[in-house]
DNA sequence: ACAAAAGTGTTGGAGATACACCCATGA
DNA sequence: TCATGGGTGTATCTCCAACACTTTTGT
């Protein structure tokens, strides 16, 4: 970059993705690279800064997948972090300056996120970063800069996405149960469903399609499989 | 501003008032200067650029205040418009260059959006803005840059925080009837209501205070007059 | 046979919808 | 007395919450 400017704007992606195994939301997460030898890194999400003339949606997805390999995603804007001293915390100066020509210029960021179903992808973790993980929603670290606020108010929009566009179906895998949808709720919502209710509630929504196929390998009553097929327009 | 930069950031407002006289909601426009003599100036929203170390939410005040000499309103941010090509077109490009030291800088805006009592306010146009004016919600013109794209976000804002916040009643006068209140519901939400259910409806909050007062000066049965006292928590 | 999770209905209350007539006032 | 908008109630339906036992499988 060759312009000397005072502003510069980053997007930072909270992606949600539902673990099937161990029944948990979790969010992808990054390691930033070390300060120093002695300070160990901070955790972030991944974020980087937007190109001069590149499109905010554009911009999300090509970091993202810079950050991470994860291409493809739907990633929808939420809001816009700009306050003043969101990067000013030493701890995150030090990484500033270590890591950004400009460390005192302000960064205005914009809050996207995702979500996905974890088995149709792969993280590839990039070099900038010194790794991509998934972490569980009850064991979010401290992070870098504004982050723990910018996951929070993802998480808000994550629940109102879910409520009125059925989102959280993006979250399982193409095939499964019920019980695990319930317990997809329970975590976003976080609190107990009852699950006769919960079950009449669900199966009002025609998109939401059984299949001839049980669960397999389980030793108790195997459970109906079902998917979900969002209706045409 | 002393700085060459690539990306400037600015705040566009869409301001909501309900006009108690025409029973009408409104929305605040000013005038563009005028780019030249055979030309008609533009109607816009209000806005302008963000300052170097701003933080957004005073921006929006500032910006507000100084086209139309509106102070302490609430102004919430609700997406930011980005695209590259926002300000690309002839029509805004003319205007530009005739009043931005820069005009082909990027700039991105954050559409922020309020609503206001009428009679609480008084209009004070600045000598930037050539003047502040109300406009009928069904009678938006062409505006300048992408701002009808910004004021139908607006209104999907406003609609929401009518459903959750009963964000309604800020819009009209202090003392107000319950055919007016209704009357706002359905421009808000264009459509027709029956009497009987919205007043049950809205008679269930208890926010909801009816006046010892009655509509005066209409030449029919005058209307009880209410009240609404948010809730304190 | 047992352990484990799957699956299934009813009842009562609250809220939404549909609908038509009388009332109070100023002209 | 008339024109105008203000004001009111009931019946039906749908939606939500509370609640406990039987079924199917693997071990």
């Amino acid at each position: 970059m060759l312009y000397s400017n005072y502003l510069d704007i980053s997007i930072d992606c909270v992606v949600f993705g539902f673990d099937d195994n161990e029944n948990s939301l979790k969010v992808l997460l990054i390691e930033q690279e070390r300060i120093s030898d002695t300070i160990d890194p901070q955790k972030a999400l991944p974020g980087d800064l937007v190109l001069k003339e590149e499109d905010f949606d554009i911009a999300a997805n090509r970091v993202l997948q810079e950050l991470t390999g994860l291409t493809g995603l739907f990633l929808k804007q939420f809001y816009a972090f700009g306050n003043p001293q969101r990067l000013k915390h030493e701890k995150d100066q030090n990484w500033l300056q270590k890591y950004r020509i400009n460390p005192e210029i302000r960064i205005i960021t914009l809050g996207y996120y995702s979500i996905i179903r974890m088995e149709d992808y792969k993280l590839i973790p990039s070099s900038f970063a010194s790794k991509a993980e998934w972490v569980d929603i009850d064991e979010i670290p401290n992070l870098a800069f504004d982050h723990n606020e910018i996951l929070e108010m993802a998480l808000e929009n994550l629940r109102i996405d879910t409520i009125n566009n059925n989102i959280s179906f993006e979250l399982l895998p193409k095939k499964f149960t019920l019980a695990q949808l319930q317990n997809l709720h329970e975590i976003i919502f976080d609190k107990e469903l009852d699950k006769r209710n919960f079950r009449k509630f669900i199966k009002k929504m025609d998109e939401l399609i059984p299949l001839n196929e049980k669960q397999k390998g389980v030793y108790h009553k195997p459970a109906q499989l079902y998917s979900y097929e969002r209706n045409s327009k």
